[in-house]
This record gives structure tokens, C-alpha cells and sequence, in this order.
DNA sequence: ATAATTCGTTAGCAGTGCTAAGTAATAGGA
DNA sequence: TCCTATTACTTAGCACTGCTAACGAATTAT
């Protein structure tokens, strides 16, 4: 109970995206550890978990156009990260795939990031972790909500 | 009733990390419409709400280095968003001031980036929203915490 | 007075976003 | 079938954002 006023959803909106930011900012530092850029791990972690898929879905995946995410393909081919081959039915089509080493590199990336962030909470109770998780579980949820309200 | 179970601080920091990354693929949408870059943007923010400050300061709310903030003040005033004034008593500091176009343009980023994810939050309950709020301000907490224990 | 520190800038690199324009392959219609 | 339109990806070139290294100027400490 503690707060009496209601709040409203603009001032919700604006207070968890002020620190979304902030907490993804600490999350950031990690990322140089890997060697490997945000848009790079972010796209190889879609490859992953999502498996592979051609240029234009990672895009999409990524909420990025096509030509940025044809150069984060290309530095994660570089890297021998992610591999390239031609779809067998479309030869227009490229199928991106992780490779082991990629797949390496993102879990020990990912742990990282979580330890990291899990150190900033050293400080919060049982109490404060129970209202972060449930409001993870909510943000995901409208996302989702959201993202299917769309197509 | 919720959950009987004790989240680890591991746990909740994959699933914050994880909604906060949804969340701001969806505002970062309404900031290219602003014509400003998200960096300035930030900073821009960083002023109107906090007041004139060194830039050095400025950096270190925004956890970014010395050279960085100078290009994004520059940028700032190039737009007429800042002005830069030399510190009475120590000339080597500069006070980075918002103008009151760059306040005004502030408030529109503010209002587009606030509408939209109020829209994503159009099916949350006034109990949801009350988790969300306080979810809002122990992210802010903590980081706070973390980035005073570093200095 | 001199040395060390602090503040800000400049230069140069890498990465990430965009649009416009080009190439190659597929799909569709006359 | 052939010609056109569409789709998938790449290339080129721009702007923005992050970094380190190195600099000049001002302040502080010895």
C-alpha cells in the first residue's frame, strides 16, 4: 500500500524508460569485454536462441533495415561467429547461422551482463526482487501484447 | 497470491535485462522522429531536469567519457538546443545550459517516447502500473547506488 | 616556482543507424 | 515465352556515438 496516489500511465511509461536506460546503460560496460559490439551480440543472441534464419527476419528480429543488418552479418562472419550459406529453394536468400565459437561467445557475454546487473542489486531486499521480477513479467507481457496487436 | 517462490538476484537480472531491451526497441522508434540522436537527446534531458552543469558532470550522469560528452554539448549547440558559459570560478570548467529550445524540444521527445509506451501499457491494471512505478524507482535506486559506490 | 593534477578539446579509430542505388533471382502477367 | 515488377541482399556514403591517446590551459600541491 504505502503510495496512495494512483499513477497514471504516462508516468509510468516515462519512469520506466528513464530507467531501463540507466540499468541497460550499467549492463554496456560488459559488452566491451566481449570484444564484439551491442548490435553484433544482440543479433548473434537471435541466431541462438531463434536458430537460423535468413537476413531479412534478422532484421526484422532486430527491429533494424536490411543493409545495417547485411554489415553486422558481415562483422559476425569476420569474426567466425556466424556462418553464410545460400538458400537451397531461393538463391536470393541467405541462411545465417551461429557457430559453435558464436555460440560460445554469447553465453559467456550473457552471463556477464546478469552478473553484472545482478551485482547492482546486492543492495535490494527479498521484497525489492520480488517487485522487479513481477514487473519484468509485466513489461514482457504488454510487449508481447503489443507486438501482436500489430500483425 | 503471486509466486511462492524466492526469485535469486541472478534470475531477476536475466528477466529485467531481457524486458528492458523489449521495452526500449519500442521507444526507440519515437526518437527518430525528435531529428536529434539519442546521446544528445539523453543529455539534453540530463540538463532540464538537473540544471546547468560542468560537462564533466554531465558525463558522468550520462557514464560516458570526457571527449564523448564534448561532441554531444557541441552537437547541442550547434542545434541551439545549449549554451556553453565558462565557469566564474574555475576557467577551466565550461556550465552547459539548456536553452529554451532545447527545453521545449525536450518535452515533445518526452511526450512522443511517453505516448507510445503508454500506448504498450494500455492493458495494464492500476495494480500492475503501482508494480511498474515502484519497479521504476528501485532500478533508479540501485543504479544510483552502484554508480555513487564506484566513486 | 615548479611539478602534478584536473578540465576540456582535438584527432583518429571502430561500430551502428539510415537512405539511395545497384545486382541478382524470383514471380506474375501479356 | 518473354517482359516487367517485386524481392533479397550488397555497396556506398552520410551522421551519430563510443573509445583511447595526446594536447593546451588552469588550478592545486609541494
Amino acid at each position: 500500500m504505502s503510495d496512495l496516489k494512483k499513477p497514471s500511465r504516462f508516468e509510468v511509461a516515462d519512469r520506466l524508460h528513464s530507467a531501463a536506460i540507466h540499468l541497460l546503460r550499467h549492463a554496456r560496460k560488459q559488452d566491451a569485454l566481449a570484444g564484439v559490439g551491442p548490435a553484433r551480440l544482440s543479433a548473434l543472441s537471435v541466431l541462438v536462441f531463434g536458430g537460423p534464419m535468413a537476413l531479412r527476419q534478422l532484421a526484422a528480429a532486430e527491429q533494424v533495415k536490411a543493409p545495417t543488418m547485411s554489415r553486422i552479418v558481415a562483422g559476425l562472419q569476420g569474426s567466425g561467429l556466424a556462418k553464410i550459406e545460400t538458400d537451397a529453394h531461393d538463391a536470393r536468400r541467405i541462411r545465417v547461422t551461429a557457430t559453435a565459437k558464436g555460440e560460445r561467445l554469447l553465453q559467456q557475454a550473457r552471463t556477464r551482463r546478469v552478473q553484472q546487473l545482478a551485482e547492482i542489486l546486492s543492495e535490494a531486499t527479498h521484497r525489492d526482487l520480488d517487485t522487479l521480477l513481477r514487473a519484468a513479467q509485466l513489461i514482457e507481457q504488454v510487449v508481447k501484447q503489443a507486438a501482436d496487436r500489430k500483425q
